[in-house]
Formats: structure tokens, sequence, C-alpha cells
DNA sequence: CCGATATCAGAATTACTGAAATGA
DNA sequence: CTCATTTCAGTAATTCTGATATCG
């Protein structure tokens, strides 16, 4: 007999360090629905620009880290190597970024943000932010810092062992 | 080499600096990609036994908050209408849920979990957990307990003004 | 008739797989 | 020849939209 005393209240759980099977105690499952909605927040602002989010990442990737390889870009956006080709065939297109050889390793293209690229970049920076601020709304500006850094950790983590995540 | 503080030159200083434009404090970005990576992982372990990542919440909502409308899981659980119908037909078709209409109101269908069910989500139990601390792995107990309720405030507000983004 | 709930079919988007082409 | 990198074509999984039926 399953009973349903299931800590009463629904989002009465505060955090004892017990793990119930509550849903909302389900980290897994909450990730991935707020990661969700925070898609589709970000991609509802981007449609309006004709983006979608994988090139907004691309585009912000190659701001912060400066050229990169197609193979590098895919493997750090955690996105498939083929899906990261159309990617980059877009924002190519629209004149966003500039892809040539690598002189020394012929295999490698190394993609670049172009001027252009990055006025688009500066021109979606206030929506973005806007949408970013929506997300964690609820939060206050220090725990926003946390829950940041948190993430990051989790998702360097996930990141790291996503080749074997069973081994050792 | 490539200069590691591009940061300088195209947007970030054009404002404040208040929100550096790196793809890692896109928070959004970060929680799309760890929930992608946290829907990856509980699946896996899923498909195991032949469900998907919505039979369990779904399952674990029932058992949660007791019997409830169709509905008012889609609603609690942030996904479509239609695919819940799907979702609770595969549960019903396996034996771990059972539905009948409201007699107080015959438009809605109350959906409650079985004993078998109830079973199910109790043998699902340790491997999911397992999985659960494989994601947070690189956090400490305390940490892990921080971020699942930054995490839960998160979704709470997300959930809540799901019908309309745009205001504020 | 109107509004709410649920069902169904299918489109749109996103994620993944496998094989071929090119170069080290 | 073997391995790494990229490209391409197609499949699978997921999310979303719209139309329809039923009930209050």
């Amino acid at each position: 007999m399953h009973q349903q005393t299931s800590a009463g209240a629904v989002h009465g759980s505060r955090s004892t360090g017990v793990t119930p099977p509550s849903v909302l105690n389900l980290n897994a499952y909450l990730m991935y629905v707020t990661g969700k909605a925070a898609r589709r927040r970000l991609t509802d602002t981007l449609t309006a620009h004709g983006l979608r989010l994988w090139h907004l990442t691309v585009l912000a990737m190659l701001e912060e880290a400066g050229p990169l390889s197609k193979g590098d870009l895919a493997s750090r956006l955690d996105m498939n190597q083929s899906d990261l080709t159309r990617t980059v065939t877009d924002l190519e297109a629209a004149g966003y970024v500039e892809s040539a050889r690598d002189p020394s390793d012929r295999r490698r293209i190394e993609v670049a943000l172009t001027a252009s690229g990055g006025g688009a970049l500066a021109r979606l920076d206030s929506e973005v932010s806007a949408t970013e601020a929506d997300l964690l709304a609820p939060l206050s500006h220090e725990e926003r810092d946390r829950f940041a850094a948190l993430l990051r950790r989790v998702h360097t983590h996930l990141e790291r062992d996503r080749e074997g995540p069973s081994a050792r």
C-alpha cells in the first residue's frame, strides 16, 4: 500500500536532506523542466531576430573564446557535430561568422566572429539579458550568483564525463 | 595563442559590464544544456525498464499528490495535454495507473496510481537515486540542498507565469 | 451558444546515427 | 593504411498546434 503521506502539501517540502520519491525532489526532472522553460523563453526572444538558440550560443562562444574549430565548438557546446555544421552554415550565410581552414592542419576549419556577428550579438544583448533576468526573477542578486556558480560546476561535471559516465 | 580576453572588444564594455557576454554566463544556456544532460541520463536509466521520462514523472506526481485530473497533471508537470494523454494511455496499459471520470464533473478524468504502479516506482527508486547522485556528484550534500532549493524556486516561478511571461 | 476538459492526427523542432570525403 | 575532422543524409525522439468530441 502506497500511502500518500508524502510530506503533506505539495510544495511544502523544506530541504531537510531527505530524498523521498517526490517529483519535486527529482533534481533531474527539475533541471530538465526548467531548462526546457529557459530554452522556450530564449527561443521566443531569438526567433524575432530569425535566430535559434544554437545560433546565439555559437556566436557567444566565439566572442568569448575567440576563433575555434568546428569540432571544438561542438564539443564545448555539447552539441552534435552535424548540427553544428548546419548552424555554422546558417551563420555564415547571414555574414555573422567566417570560416577558414587552419593552415597548420588543413583538416580543421576555424570559425571566427565577424564584425557583423559581433554587432548582432550586441543588438541581442539587452533582450537576452532581460530574458535572463526574467528567468531568475525570484532570486536575489546574490542568489543568482550562487545558482549560476553551482550550475556551472554541474555543467562542467556533466561535460567532463559525457564520454564515460559509468567508468572511472 | 588566441587572446583570452576578447571581452573588451565587441560588446562587453558597451554597457556597464553588468552582464558579461560569456556563454557560460548565459544562465538560460546553462540551464538548458544541463537539463538536457539530466534528461539523457535519466532516460538511459529508465529505458532499461521500458519507460520514458514522462512516465516516471507522472507516476511520481501521482504518488506525491494523490489522484489528479489529466489537466492538472499536464499543468503541474509542464507538459502538453496531448502528450499527457498518450503517457497516461501507456501507463494504463502497463497497469500502473487507473483513470475514472469524476462523478461531480464528468468532463474531468481522475488518474490514480495503482499498487502495481507504486511497486514499479519503488523498484525504480534506487536506480533513480543513483542517477540523481551522479548528476550532482561534484556538489557537497549541503550544496545539493541549496541547489535544489534554488532550482525549485525558479521552477515554481516559471511554472507560475507560463501563461503570461511578458509581464514585468 | 459558450467555456472547459480530453482525445486525436500530424507538423515542427530538436537530438542523434552512420557513412562518405578529405587531409595528417 | 590508420586516425582525425568535417559534411551529408536520414532516423528517432520530443514538443507543439489545430481540429474534434463531450460535458457543464
